[in-house]
DNA sequence: AAAAAATAACGTATATTTACGTCAAAAATA
DNA sequence: TATTTTTGACGTAAATATACGTTATTTTTT
């Protein structure tokens, strides 16, 4: 790997794979998760709750709060963190612009056209066939 | 790193997680979406698209294909690639089950709870202060 | 039968992610 | 004031992802 190669595409398709890679890991889900059903959302609670280190689980509240997920505010010694409704919207929408590109076009796809029947691992008896 | 511990998490979140990641690269979803819109979905045509090695975009192919995104079916030498619209839904129902999960729930949150002023940015002179 | 075309497999190098321990600093408490 | 609590910063090691060149194999074409 030369260089990341990431900025070749457009700033939609790389906003929506951040967006996808910040939920890209079952911690990051819990917290996430965990955060929308407590109001008591400290890093020291959360990682009680979940199996993992607490520095490990502070890696991941970054990552989550650099993605936008998750607001944190200081009070005191302790740090309070919540989830940003306005990030989880973004989601949502950008989530169905996505769907809504992938199902429409779909039935063009040679695979799914019922006029070349012979296509499918029904019909198709090299489907999944490894080139050896 | 010792071991992965993914797996110390529900399966629900491990599911959530992957589908995600599958999503996580701009060159998966810029594929995604050009299978989306054509017919001829074979390997050469996509590498020809993207701004990336043959082998790359194979590599990225995989990905997708591991992750149930996309089915293949060989046709003499060349492959024939197109979107499983089976697990275009299951990301629709997965992502909207999450949505609703984190959308409801977040008003509890103490950084959102009103009757709380003094928690945001707006009001907290400390947010987003690093501890030195 | 030989050459060309197309692809997956393999190997390799670099970058990033994941997981955690240790440490220092700020605030609360004793 | 000293101790405890809480947190982020830093360093490190292993795992994984990314990007690509090379190679072997199959099919098509010549």
């Amino acid at each position: 790997m030369v260089s990341s190669k990431k900025e070749l595409f457009t700033v939609e398709q790389q906003g929506a794979a951040e967006l996808f890679k910040a939920l890209a890991h079952p911690a990051r889900i819990a917290i996430l998760e965990y955060l929308a059903t407590t109001r008591d959302c400290i890093t020291g609670d959360i990682s009680e709750i979940l199996p993992l280190a607490r520095t490990t689980v502070n890696q991941h509240l970054s990552a989550l709060k650099s993605a936008g997920f998750i607001q944190g505010s200081i009070s005191g010694a302790k740090t309070y963190y919540c989830i940003d409704p306005t990030k989880v919207e973004k989601l949502k929408s950008m989530t169905n612009n996505l769907l809504r590109e992938l199902s429409d076009a779909n039935p063009h796809c040679l695979c799914n056209d019922s006029s070349k029947p012979i296509s499918h691992e029904d019909s198709d008896p090299l489907y999944g066939k490894q080139l050896p």
